[in-house]
RNA sequence: GGGGCUGUAGCGCAGUUGGUUAGCGCGUCUCCCUGUCACGGAGAAGGCCGCGGGUUCGAGUCCCGUCAGCCCCGCCA
């Protein structure tokens, strides 16, 4: 018979239907048996005598033909979107024994610690309360193609193997290649810049690579960048917009599209006001120094502690959970970041911060050719392994400026997760590449 | 790389100033239960207290080492 989806059963008062699905929990009384069933559009109760219940288990795959029947109204459970109906099987089907789980996973909340969630993540994926975190992923990365895409951005997809490293600062990945060196890219940077001389808008969901040694709740060795490039801006500010256009419509779908996922989380999009502020890195410093006493006012970038305290300042002030600090220092950026002609210290770049942490980082670039190649050589880089990206800027380009959001970070901070890599379903770190490494030797 | 904290049953945890037989919840197994929905009730199994050494009459508890993990800082296109 053919398969009906959980969901499609309040529609189907009195008919037979076929379910195919895990049992998500089983409750015995004797003489009557009810099993939620669970497949990937909800749960739904269904009765069953014991002889047709068998020995299920939690997390075995079966098939039940049933009738669906409305529940007197004092049993209907208001707490699952079927709780009108239930199904009275008639026949059941086994497809597949689950093993004795290694916990419990019939509870609205797995109960386990980070290291148990990814070291059975095949099964814990399974978790409706986990997989909200991957349905909310999906639609911010599906929100950001739509932005720009309803914009007349070009999606491409980056290379990951680079044969120079152009960045500096993070450290890379080495990759044997054939008889050579090559890397594992940190950046579409340079192709969506070089891009932009091509298509004038261009935009990319691609994986990035860094081999930092941080273990931190905010870091991954792989992760997921949501980059956007595009030309003849006329100022940074321009670049600042689009972004903020961008989150804005992430923020949007996601609360139309995500209100369930939301609501398991206990969360709220983050707070988002008329227009986001936009403030220098000096005025930032000023602000924390002048709210805390400690003096940063000096330093070259801001600390974690520095991102909350600013944080903070726009939620008060502004009522903004997002804040824009601009005007980081030249030398401490790329070799492409555009400087300030009022002041060439500072650049034209731009950081989005939400709820205390780094979103994306962003500005205008540099489009003169022999001003590109004055700075790679003044940031000690090669020409060689960059030529494609020097050629785009040879033969002309317009002004141009993007950013880059961490599709990982949207999602924790959206659903107030701790550790980001509860937003990753497969996260790598320096300790692991799926199972932990120190198991492997 | 620096600092802090934690390793006790499958999972999540408690365990007093060092004291006799190692505790709780969930899960698992057996039995009971026709209206539960995190069902309930009765019972049972399940532990080299991460590992190694030390102090002590006596160590889950204190000390040293080691391994593993978590958090903070640093680093972070």
């Amino acid at each position: 018979m053919k398969r009906t989806l959980i969901k499609e059963t309040p529609q189907l008062v009195g008919q037979t239907v076929t379910l195919k699905g895990w049992v998500n929990v089983r409750r015995d009384h004797g003489k009557i048996v009810f099993i939620d069933l669970r497949d990937r559009t909800g749960l739904v109760q269904v009765v069953l005598v014991p002889e047709l219940a068998k020995d299920f288990h939690t997390e075995d795959v079966i098939a039940i033909t049933g009738i669906v029947k409305q529940r007197p109204e004092k049993l209907v459970n208001p707490n699952i979107e079927t709780g009108t109906i239930e199904v009275e099987a008639k026949e059941t089907e086994l497809f597949s024994k689950a093993a004795e789980l290694p916990f419990d996973m019939g509870k609205e909340t797995l109960e386990v610690e980070l290291p148990t969630l990814l070291d059975y993540r095949s099964l814990t994926l399974r978790h409706p309360k986990v997989q909200a975190i991957f349905k909310v992923q999906a639609v911010v990365i599906d929100a950001f193609r739509k932005a720009l895409q309803a914009k007349d951005f070009l999606e491409f997809q980056a290379p990951s193997i680079i044969s120079a490293v152009p960045e500096g600062g993070a450290e890379v990945f080495r990759v044997k290649y054939f008889d050579h060196e090559a890397y594992l890219s940190q950046s579409p940077q340079l192709y969506k810049s070089l891009l932009v001389t091509a298509f004038e808008r261009v935009f990319s969901v691609n994986h990035i690579y860094r081999a930092e040694p941080s273990v931190t709740t905010r870091h991954l060795t792989e992760s997921t960048s949501l980059d956007a490039e595009f030309g003849f801006i006329e100022s940074w500010e321009e670049v600042q917009e689009m972004e903020e256009y961008v989150v804005r419509f992430i923020f949007d779908e996601v609360n139309s599209r995500c209100a369930k996922e939301l609501a398991l989380y206990n969360a709220t999009i983050p707070l988002i006001s008329e227009k986001i502020p936009v403030i220098k890195l000096r005025d930032a410093q000023e602000i924390i120094f002048q709210r805390t006493g400690r003096d940063v006012r000096a330093e070259k970038d801001l600390a974690p502690e520095d991102e909350r305290e600013i944080c903070a300042w726009a939620k008060e002030e502004k009522d903004s959970d997002l804040v824009f600090v601009s005007h980081f220092l030249t030398k401490k950026k790329p070799f492409y970041v555009h400087p300030d002609p009022a002041d060439p210290t500072y650049a034209y770049s731009v950081d989005l911060l939400c709820r205390g942490v780094e979103w994306s980082s962003g500005g205008q670039r540099l489009s003169d050719y022999q001003t590109i190649v004055n700075n790679v050589h003044e940031w000690g880089l090669s020409e060689k392994g960059i030529a494609l990206y020097l050629q785009a800027f040879k033969y002309g380009s317009p002004r141009l400026g993007g950013f880059a959001l961490g599709a990982e970070r949207i999602t924790m901070h959206i659903l107030g997760l701790k550790n980001i890599r509860e937003a990753t379903m497969f996260p790598r770190d320096m300790e692991r590449i799926d199972v932990r490494l120190s198991t492997l030797e």
